[in-house]
DNA sequence: ATTATCTATAGATCTATAGATAATGC
DNA sequence: ATTATCTATAGATCTATAGATAATGC
């Protein structure tokens, strides 16, 4: 039954990784501690061997999640540094994005759940904030405060398209709504 | 024990706007349904006479708090129909709304658990959605084509921002992402 | 000897239903 | 007679813990 201490490192990492997929496809509430050890391959009681409590592993999911996506923006800004707005904003508005939300923008998946989580989980997800704006600010010409004003107001666009294009029940409008976000943020 | 046709009605309306509240509040899996029929004044095993399910509740919760949104959106453009844009970012992207999720925008506090949900429930909520976006394309000047953009463009940077400003554990930069979503979108 | 994981379970909660109760509406 | 609400409960699930097991690490 008893692992190596590395094995027992990478079976946490699993748990990690796995919180993150599955706590963005269903929610913080829509998926117990049995089953998220279950897509690890490890039963529950295991648990609280690596963990102090569910919302602890949902900081460190969320953690995990926003660092993967800050790494994701740098590649994104240094493929097309002349237009980085455009770059991230046809990524991240994109089909595949909405349908995607196991593996997408924590943000937009996990948002209002980490408004409501204790103040652990939202500083984790706040160190990867700053540093998205942080680059995205640097990327843009022009004035550095108006960079950041575009900056801030881009990215709050890009959340909340995708959002919108989630939650509503028409397909064509759902594209739409992707289609002009990405449409205005390309021509800002 | 029993009560009037009328008195029975109100109830329900009584369910469906303590709904309204706590599912914005705590999300849709953070409140059950006895709680919210206790929020009502009722017991819970009376729930299953007003609504099929928890998540029809949901979809009628959620057609209500749009429903009032449009209308409050339709107010604040008739008061300041030179500047529409600004006056709902300046409302919507205010301190209060962001510390009121209960009375505030059901996409930003809820539009995860929608997108998760079941058709009807993001049928109940689509309507709605066009509502506001037909009204602020048309309060907006320019080509139709191109302010139905910019309508659509704002929308989502109002939702994104709230979501961002609400997830932050950082006081300041909570409100930088206010004020700063505001200033774009009043110079857009 | 230590410890990562297991099985088993406590205790609380969840949605939904069954059947009793008592007031309305005919 | 009908029905809105009540009490009570079924059956499933949830987080968290206790204690056993068996392999690691000294």
């Amino acid at each position: 039954m008893r692992v190596s201490r590395e094995q027992a490192a990478l079976n946490r990492e699993r748990i990690v990784d796995v919180a993150a997929k599955l706590f963005r496809e269903k929610g913080y509430d829509g998926i117990g501690v049995a089953d998220l050890m279950k897509g690890a391959g490890l039963t529950h009681g295991g648990f609280y061997g690596h963990f102090e409590s569910k919302e602890d592993l949902l900081a460190e999911a969320c953690a995990k999640a926003i660092a993967y996506s800050v790494e994701h923006w740098r590649r994104r800004i240094d493929r097309n540094p002349g237009d980085p707005l455009g770059e991230l904003a046809r990524s991240y508005l994109s089909e595949m994005h909405r349908d995607n939300a196991g593996a997408g923008c924590v943000i937009a998946s996990l948002g209002p759940d980490v408004a409501r989580a204790g103040k652990p989980v939202q500083h984790a997800l706040t160190g990867g904030v700053k540093a998205q704006l942080d680059m995205l600010a640097q990327a843009l010409p022009g004035e550095p405060e108006e960079a950041r004003r575009r900056a801030i107001a881009s990215y709050a666009a890009m959340i909340g398209g995708l959002v919108l294009a989630r939650a509503v029940d028409d397909p064509e409008l759902s594209k739409e709504l992707l289609a002009a976000t990405v449409a205005q943020l390309e021509q800002a």
